[in-house]
RNA sequence: UGUCCUGUGGUGUAAUUGGUAACACGUCUGACUCUGGAUCAGAAGAGUUCAGGUUCGAGCCCUGACAGGACAACCA
């Protein structure tokens, strides 16, 4: 994997609520000293930012706190859970810049564990198997403000309990026939303590353990005694499981024989305007083709954004300014796109590149001449050095740098008007040549051989300098144009609307004729760049010396846009 | 008519645990500039959901409202 980033300096994470909680049970002794977080994704998709902000909270509290953070794959779900998604997601991770060391687990790797303390729970007269299809199950099980029902096989006798369920290991019963369900309280204001299911029959080939178990536990089952069984100290995860926290209280209650035990601490999930982060509206944008993978740049997925040139400083400077807390926020774009602009600023190299290409002639510029021009590669670090451009009679500059009737505040080349062309001269444009249409298909200037290298020995000042292109020298190259996936700020939010509905039609906008100055030839697959004056860009891994292609990260600020929009 | 959680500038967070609301993004000025970028200087913007209470003093504590969210997969 490629990453150009020269930024990956450690930073502090801004301390937390859950910074402060660990350090409180640090301070009382709890576990000896010892601090051990967890991530634990289901492999059943790609990582999204979300998940990032969660990374940099678990790794970033083991950092801060002298402690390891492990890496399990919850695959209790063999209908769902592929070997790609457990690939990818340690990809992600250890792009993001985070070690697992040699803590890799996965819930599947305690099945038998998990097995053992069920059979447990049934000796205990705590669980029982029941014969009910889940529509029954559910009905029984009432609602938020309607006690539930018991079971009628909730009586059965211990034995009778552990032949069916030694059966349902086995194989004897179908799929959806019986369930093991734990004996709490159904009656309790706590759905989850409404006798839970445990086990379930699935004769589905799990991904690392095959045919083994035709029966699985369920996560609520799986999840608080994996903790327990790695040690895990501080079980960090997002809000919706907080009601599920008394539960996973009560296996550990049954498991435990010390005082240890996982503390669960629940944080606010990141949600993000102009795009969506549930991993189902994900799936469907995957594979109804809205996208073109998992890693297409308008993807809030880890792979998404490195693909549209996102530096893992970048997020994870941006998981720091978001913070961490329990209030269900969303936050802003502009935020994350701040992040990047301001890692790229400091480490991506500057280039000239023209999207919209004008041809301009400059009339009293030697034929058949090259000048070498030198241009530096990065004003934001000296030690990048500089470069060379070539500088011939006919460029390519921006169409936008150009306008026949400018109006007030616009400070570019017009008619009449000097501007610099970076690192070379000064040029008036002196005519316009359009086409039977009336488009402008040409602009001539004159230059200023004074001028050469961008400043006039007179003194005088132009009011804009623009980036321009070699025509002999350019490298044509494709230029995708991203924006937001989204055209509102909270897609999902209309009930009455699907989300794909605001989808926006401009998300990508592939430009096929763009010409780049010829120092980005041998650029390797997502090496980022700052086109001068346009954005951030990268080089998609689409990209091959044939046909080059670059990804638009994010726009450079632009106070001409805004002034523009001021008029409208 | 339940249980649990949460309410601080536009957004995201902070406030040394009771001492007179801070920071970042964004916005707006201005300076500088061979990127209308960056940088620098400055400004506006909340009196902390509301109402009571305790206190010399409350964003922090208490009470009660109100608002938002989570919970009724053999998903995680």
């Amino acid at each position: 994997m490629t990453d150009t980033t020269a930024n990956n300096k450690e930073i502090t994470p801004k301390a937390n609520f859950i910074h402060q909680l660990v350090e409180k049970d640090l301070a009382e002794g709890k576990n000896n000293g010892r601090v051990l977080t967890r991530f634990p994704p289901e492999p059943n998709g790609y990582l999204h930012i979300g998940h990032a902000k969660s990374i940099c909270l678990n790794f970033g509290i083991a950092q801060k706190f002298g402690g390891l953070t492990n890496l399990r794959f919850d695959d209790t779900n063999p209908e769902k859970e592929e070997d790609e998604y457990v690939k990818s997601i340690m990809e992600d991770v250890r792009w993001l810049g985070f070690d697992w060391g040699d803590r890799l687990y996965y819930a599947s790797d305690f099945f038998q564990n998990l097995y053992d303390f069920a059979v447990q729970l049934i000796r205990e007269g705590k669980a029982y198997v029941d014969d009910q299809d889940a529509e029954t199950i559910s009905e029984q099980k009432g609602s938020p403000t309607r006690p539930g029902v018991e079971s009628p096989f909730r009586s059965r006798s211990i034995e009778e309990n552990l032949l069916l369920f030694e059966g349902m290991k086995n194989g004897d019963f179908d799929e959806g026939s019986k369930v093991l369900r734990a004996k709490i309280d159904m009656a309790s204001p706590n759905m989850h303590m409404r006798d839970p299911i445990l086990y379930r029959i699935m004769k589905t080939p799990h991904h690392r353990t095959g045919d083994k178990w035709v029966i699985y536990p369920l996560y609520d089952f799986a999840h608080g005694q994996c903790d327990y069984w790695e040690g895990i100290t501080h079980s960090v995860c997002t809000l919706e499981f907080e009601v599920h926290r008394p539960l996973y209280d009560w296996f550990i209650d049954q498991l435990k024989d010390s005082d240890y035990r996982p503390r669960q601490i629940e944080f606010a999930r990141l949600n993000l305007t102009y795009t969506v982060m549930s991993k189902r509206k994900l799936l469907e944008l995957v594979r109804d083709k809205y996208v073109s993978g998992w890693d297409d740049p308008r993807m809030p997925t880890i792979s998404g954004l490195r693909r549209r040139g996102y530096t893992p400083a970048s997020i994870r400077n941006f998981a720091d300014r978001v913070g961490v807390t329990k209030v269900e926020g969303t936050s802003d774009v502009t935020l994350l796109e701040h992040s990047v602009r301001e890692d790229l600023n400091k480490t991506a190299l500057r280039v000239m590149g023209v999207i919209n290409p004008l041809k301009v002639v400059i009339t009293n510029y030697p034929e058949g001449q090259t000048e070498e021009m030198d241009a530096i590669n990065n004003p934001e670090d000296p030690e990048a050095g500089i470069r060379t451009v070539p500088f011939t009679r006919e460029i390519y500059i921006e169409q936008d740098d150009f306008m026949e009737n400018p109006p007030n505040k616009f400070f570019r080349l017009s008619p009449g008007r000097e501007v610099r062309l970076r690192y070379a001269y000064f040029v008036t444009c002196t005519d316009v040549v359009k086409d039977d249409q009336g488009n402008i298909v040409e602009v001539h200037c004159t230059y200023d051989p004074a001028s050469r290298g961008g400043n006039s020995p007179d003194g005088r000042k132009v009011k804009s300098t623009i980036h321009w292109v070699s025509v002999p020298h350019a490298i044509e190259a494709e230029v995708r144009l991203y924006d937001r996936l989204f055209t509102v700020e909270d897609p999902a939010g209309d009930k009455e609307r699907d989300f794909k509905e605001y989808l926006n039609p401009d998300s990508l906008v592939v430009m096929p004729r763009c010409f780049v100055e010829p120092s980005v030839k041998d650029a390797s697959p997502l090496s980022h760049y700052q086109f001068e004056r346009l954005g951030y860009f990268n080089v998609d891994p689409d990209s091959n010396p044939e046909k080059m292609v670059f990804n638009r990260t994010v726009l450079l600020k632009d106070a001409w846009s805004k002034e523009k929009s001021k008029g409208a």
